[in-house]
DNA sequence: TTAATATAGTGTCGCTGTGACACATTCATA
DNA sequence: TATGAATGTGTCACAGCGACACTATATTAA
């Protein structure tokens, strides 16, 4: 036999991987929660996620973007590993572990799909509060949103918030709501335009006022981060 | 056994702790590695680490501070998440999981320790590559390796490689080898009365020199986060 | 047609924190 | 007493963000 390791030599946690996923709809931040249909916590909202299939799943970031496929019917434009999350206390059944991804998307990449169904809703994060919501996750959604408050001041995740085409507006004003406070249009541009991640659309939108430079990410870059935080 | 949750209803991935603890000694960066006297990858070094005991271990945190005072003898002076590293083929046991912690000490806490066995060792993070490293402990250590260089630009991480008492030119010259430039003195002088973490010492000390002021870090203060990276 | 309003985009000055570097201070040692 | 070595200070230049006035161009209402 080629496996002498016993899996029941000693007692595992209990493993599972769970995802924050934000997105900025109606100028507010929103996240993607799920009525769950099983003990425990059955009837409150959790955070979207489950166990590894170790037979089809190469690596948890395969778990955690299948999991929110399921829900979403696509696929993140954004997903990095957040934290994980463990402890006796948090799960009824044993010591558990849940390893938490931090993911973005625009709108209305899931709207549609999301409209049709009633035990996936995106629930706004100021309303957080005053819901049942299961385990810790309450405590997780808190430390996601800092780690993309934080990010926001430093690098230009926002714009995965954001669909293909966007403008300075619509970057400016998801950032804010993000942040929770205004920032200048002009240091917004320095940084679009010193990131070089950015390219230029020719087709100029109509936007209530002078028509509006369109910007789409380059294809394949990676994420810049500045050496300056924006205005704390 | 007590348990009624059933362990086997599906297969769990297996589950580790393992941790990167990094220290500065003799003008080097070194990790704390261990060689290993199971298989898999027995006799090659690894990071310390081990599994939960769902018994006694209340977190992973508690876990890694465990598996790292087995090796040590004492607890490190920082200690956070680093990263979960997971996939079907980084132990041959099969889908497996190892929750990455980041640890810092200063090399005089635990020398004296160290220097009495010989698998347990500091190994020059420059020499990691020319010796034969278990799992993927290599990539970690490479991960670990950038945050830390990165924590160093914009934050004062880097005290917890020191003693208690340091001064600034034992904090200059340990910067400068994690992010392997040199820095301005200045600079650093500046921050350390701007972090309004660290108070100074009425005892100075020889230095070769003009006699040093010194420091500590003040009681139950947090790392402190500048809005500013030091020169790339 | 014109004026008002709204949003997009530019020009520029001030502020802050880092880099650079000269200079001053205070040790040990020859 | 002079020299070297490390510590500590003063200060100017530079880069990037904040602030804000100003220009440009669209829609809409008079």
């Amino acid at each position: 036999m080629t496996n002498t390791y016993d899996i029941n030599e000693f007692k595992n946690p209990l493993f599972t991987v769970d995802s924050v996923l934000f997105t900025v709809k109606d100028d507010a931040l929103k996240v993607l929660m799920v009525k769950r249909a099983n003990e425990p916590f059955i009837g409150s909202w959790g955070l979207p996620g489950g166990f590894v299939d170790v037979d089809s799943d190469t690596t948890t970031d395969v778990t955690a973007l299948r999991k929110l496929e399921e829900k979403t019917s696509v696929a993140p434009q954004y997903l990095e590993q957040l934290q994980a999350f463990s402890g006796i206390d948090r799960d009824p059944r044993g010591f558990s572990v849940t390893l938490v991804y931090f993911a973005l998307i625009a709108a209305q990449e899931v709207s549609s799909h999301i409209e049709t169904i009633d035990d996936v809703q995106w629930i706004d994060i100021d309303k957080i509060d005053s819901l049942s919501i299961a385990f810790d996750h309450k405590i997780i959604i808190e430390q996601a949103k800092e780690r993309l408050q934080q990010k926001a001041l430093y690098s230009m995740v926002p714009v995965y918030c954001l669909p293909e085409y966007f403008t300075v507006g619509q970057l400016k004003s998801v950032i804010e709501t993000i942040i929770g406070k205004t920032i200048q249009r002009k240091s917004l541009i320095r940084r679009i335009e010193s990131a070089d991640m950015f390219e230029t659309i020719d087709e100029k939108v109509k936007s209530g006022g002078r028509l509006a430079q369109q910007y789409k990410v380059k294809e394949g870059v990676d994420i810049v981060n500045f050496e300056r935080n924006l205005s704390t």
